[in-house]
DNA sequence: AAACGACATGTTTACGATAACAATCGCCGA
DNA sequence: TCGGCGATTGTTATCGTAAACATGTCGTTT
């Protein structure tokens, strides 16, 4: 078999130079109807395909917005990917996606790979990195954006809500509701950044209102799942059994817990009250179910893509921006009053 | 500031050739360790970013595998990436992602930017799709593979499992436990390939029995969500009310139907027998657990990855393989004896 | 001591597209 | 009639790296 085909071959056919091919394909640039119309007509014949590689090289654009995520297996990360996707393809742009493991070091390792495919732009999620990673978005020149928390020391841009304040609203609820003994499962894990401000934020709230911030079970390694929860409540069981409530670092924790419950013939709410966070879909057909809170991943994707619009288009020289997203209580039957 | 740092800078601060600079960072060749020593300590003093897309251009290797799934918040489709992008990794090589929303248009469009990229390789969910796409990946000379399925009519590779022939299980289970008015939700969406089988599955499965396949609830559109699987519910009851069991096309329409039979107090599995499919963490979970049918998503990335192994690098004219994954019943609670 | 080969490095060229600039043509208004 | 302008197409140089081939410098072998 042959090699693979190019421009010059499409050049040669046509009759026509190279340069013409490229503005043809491009269906931007002043080339007549005609012309067009029979280059598009042999490249489709012949199967040709534009290599981007080149076009990159050349232009010193490559297309990419890289991004990472802790893990694909999260539908809150998901669903913020998916709407920057969204948004992104309308400029023509293409995410380049990389998982982390929930670890910083692999986080490096990723962005490095990442880094070398010339994105446009970063969008990594959590505001902790590894010295290293650091550096190298400290240094690149083009946009970077922290999401899905609110760093105190930011690379660049930030899109994200404070974990630590969520907590306040879902303690409060409890409060209202007559419940003080409250625990918190999850969120001590190590790589667990956004899960461990939860957790403090937990603690502040507790100590605010004179409560009792003691009551923690520790978790294992995130990803945060289902099963994890469902121990957690049963260690709380064991250790702490005149608890009222509990909060969990995730509503996949939180649904595991509700079954432990259910499992043990306790009542939620009236016997337990529960809440999680994330707004995940479980959260709002379990039965009960599950207060928690929204942190609108989606939103965070949409505003993510609508700053790097204007950073990569509009106004180059951007400083850095800070979009705060409000995360919204969300009601369910697992912590209605008793 | 000024332009990006290239390996011509590093060459002319080390006192040596670009040529040698290329050989040091790539660390195969043949270089004094005291020369690689001094040349990637200027890299990194001075921040120097590699270029893929010239390495890409020169070479004619992109280092890129492109697959397509339908919807990142899918779990098993999460879990075969990550599988595939774990195995992949090792030989260097990157996965470049897209996802399709269900729709055969859009894998078109997504297939088409991607091959732009010139993956090494191409990986696809499924065995449907547009005439367009067939054709290219038909004409292309990189290894295609096709998953999740197994077409009749196979582009390339396959590494999939029968979605048809697993309703067998489930329904031969459901048989064994006495039960016989059987149901079966969603798979008739457009654009759900993958359950469509499924529920043909099902029909050719009773019919085979010589049981009533009429007992059929259609859903929306993919993704199947919780949701729907409890309204899907709630039209059986209204429309059947004499069904034993139902299988659901997927762990969370069958984690649906579940709740909305729980939020009617209609007892699983006394009165309702529930089979889901997909061995989503939830089915193992919830209480009761759901009877389902594990397609093994790892698995499926796990061989794909090595058939593109050996495609790649060790038998580049491999001839078109076919891999048959067997999916494994999962008993759960959910389908009890009464 | 001549010949050889392993190792380290250099030189040249090519990968496939596009930016920047140049050229050609026809048509219009002064 | 002529200058000029817009529309269309062409020419040349270049992006940053790596393949292919060339060179030089040793130590070793016979």
């Amino acid at each position: 078999m042959q090699r693979t085909m190019t421009m010059k071959d499409i050049a040669k056919m046509a009759g026509v130079s190279v340069m013409t091919v490229s503005r043809a394909l491009k269906e931007d640039a002043s080339v007549s109807a005609k012309t067009r119309e029979e280059i598009v007509r042999i490249a489709e014949e012949f199967g040709y395909v534009f290599d981007s590689s080149a076009s990159n090289l050349r232009s010193q654009r490559s297309g990419f917005v890289a991004v990472t995520i802790p893990s694909l297996n999260n539908a809150n990360f998901a669903n913020t990917v998916t709407a920057l996707s969204e948004e992104l393809a309308r400029s023509g742009r293409q995410v380049l996606l990389g998982y982390t493991n929930y670890s910083i070091a692999e986080e490096e390792a990723r962005l490095e790979k990442l880094m070398q495919r010339k994105p446009e732009a970063i969008v990594v999620t959590g505001g902790r990195h590894s010295d290293r990673a650091r550096r190298f978005l400290k240094n690149t020149r083009i946009p970077v954006v922290e999401t899905w928390d609110l760093p105190s020391d930011p690379i660049g841009h930030v899109v994200g809500f404070s974990n630590a304040d969520a907590m306040e609203l879902l303690v409060d609820h409890l409060l209202s509701t007559g419940r003080s003994k409250i625990a918190f499962i999850g969120g001590d894990a190590d790589g667990d950044t956004r899960g461990a401000h939860r957790r403090r934020g937990f603690n502040a709230a507790m100590e605010r209102r004179g409560l009792d911030p003691t009551r923690l079970v520790r978790s294992g390694k995130p990803p945060i799942s289902m099963v994890e929860g469902a121990e957690s409540m049963a260690r709380l069981f064991a250790d702490m059994p005149d608890t009222e409530a509990v909060i969990c670092v995730s509503d996949l924790s939180a649904f595991g817990a509700l079954t432990e419950c259910q499992r043990r013939g306790i009542a939620v709410p009236d016997d337990m009250a529960i809440a999680g966070f994330g707004a995940y879909e479980i959260a709002g057909i379990c039965h009960p179910t599950i207060t928690t809170i929204d942190p609108k991943p989606q939103l965070i994707g949409r505003r993510t893509a609508e700053l790097l619009q204007l950073a990569l288009e509009e106004d180059p020289a951007t400083r850095p921006l800070r979009i705060e997203i409000q995360p919204k209580l969300v009601l369910g039957g697992s912590t209605g009053r008793t």
